[in-house]
DNA sequence: AAGAAAATTTAACTTTAGGTTAACCTTGGG
DNA sequence: CCCAAGGTTAACCTAAAGTTAAATTTTCTT
């Protein structure tokens, strides 16, 4: 069974996440939750989520303006965002649209629908990405074959070492902290020891390439051609 | 003579699928039919037809949640589907092509516009890949003679066999889940025990040879030449 | 409609790949 | 020259897949 899809929802009223939370939870979510934008976009960075709902009413900092920031962030650039809003303020929806969302969510919530959105965002943007392939310097990673080519040469990665290699893959340059890594191949509950991501990572590296992969001491590692 | 083309109907009017069939049948069309989404859903998946024609307007799952679920089966990824709507609810097209669809047929039906609409549609897609047969690696797969012949012997599988081999062999290389592999096979709400699979799977590579049924543990399984 | 045959599923058990750990070793920045 | 972070190795453990045979369901036959 594929991972649970992870959705980060950011609101100010508590009541709002905790019906967010129950309904999304009850279909198998995993959900994460955050009071304002600041700390939204904090745990965003954090968890590397798949789906973002933002309350576009919220002190400090607005969804808007958090919406925006998250899209500067590279490793959240794709990440699916839809706002939540009163229903009459649509106006509000073609800025919305400007500063990078994907749908929009109005209040009061139905919870079918919301369901249903998200779902189908998810579906939607999901698979969009899976299909393309990795190409980076030699290395070919076909995600729908479970595959990996270096220099033409097939190579059969174990399930966790090719999680491992798909995330690393998915932004070339940027350094994963092992937190990050933590919580998307293993989630957040799962407990392993420090030392499971070094053995991966050493098993990566004597099958596609010592240089390939770097590590940053104390930050994390880096996939690089 | 070539097999006559299998198509589904889909809408909520009982009015409605008569008329359709009626004029399909009268063409030399096989019609199925399903009330709503979730039962054509299921009708597709048994009967795996050439062409859906699915009714926008549905209560329970509409046509573009159940496209989009359609979508989602690989035995069912390039099934020809084509949404019904209201004349004036264009706004829905982008949507409908989003959710997969590959046309638009409006309401109020013109008869004979409808017939030639897929006509076209069917000689588009429809030779093209439907009934091509398959051949992998000195295994051939005749789907309409329901025949399997390897190294020039013919073997005779047993339906669930063939269906899992139809569906492994109609993208070699790639990995289907168990997910997968139940969605298509048996269905979402059918349940069966998780060895079910295995025994199938055994059984095929006790045919037709171990090397060409893979295992990605902890995945699914793919079949490669 | 009963009985046989075939197909499918389950259940009980074994095997194994691969994931994790623990113990020890290296290294580079302060 | 420390020592904490990371590297290495091999042993261990476990969830997942393989294997059988028996139970069940479906399908055919008479």
């Amino acid at each position: 069974m594929a991972k649970k899809p992870k959705i980060l929802c950011v609101d100010d009223e508590q009541d709002i996440l905790d019906l967010l939370t129950f309904n999304l939870e009850k279909e198998g979510y995993e959900v994460c939750t955050a009071l304002n934008g600041r700390k939204g976009l904090e745990v965003a960075k954090r968890e590397l989520p798949d789906l973002i709902i933002l309350d576009v009413m919220m002190p400090e900092m607005d969804g808007m303006e958090t919406c925006r920031e998250i899209r500067e962030i590279p490793s959240l650039q794709h990440v699916v965002i839809t706002f939540l809003t009163a229903r009459n303020e649509d106006y509000s929806q073609i800025a919305g649209f400007e500063a990078g969302a994907d749908d929009f969510i109005t209040k009061p919530i139905r919870q079918r629908l919301l369901v249903s959105k998200i779902k189908a965002l998810l579906r939607r943007s999901g698979p969009s990405d899976a299909k393309k392939d990795m190409n980076i310097g030699g290395i070919e990673i076909d995600r729908d074959k479970y595959l990996v080519t270096k220099d033409g040469v097939q190579i059969q990665l174990p399930k966790k070492e090719f999680e491992l290699l798909v995330l690393l893959s998915s932004a070339p340059g940027r350094v994963f902290t092992r937190e990050n890594i933590l919580n998307s191949i293993w989630g957040n509950d799962v407990i392993v020891g420090d030392r499971t991501i070094d053995v991966h990572i050493r098993k990566l590296r004597e099958k596609l390439g010592d240089e390939n992969f770097k590590t940053i001491k104390g930050v994390g590692y880096k996939f690089e051609a």
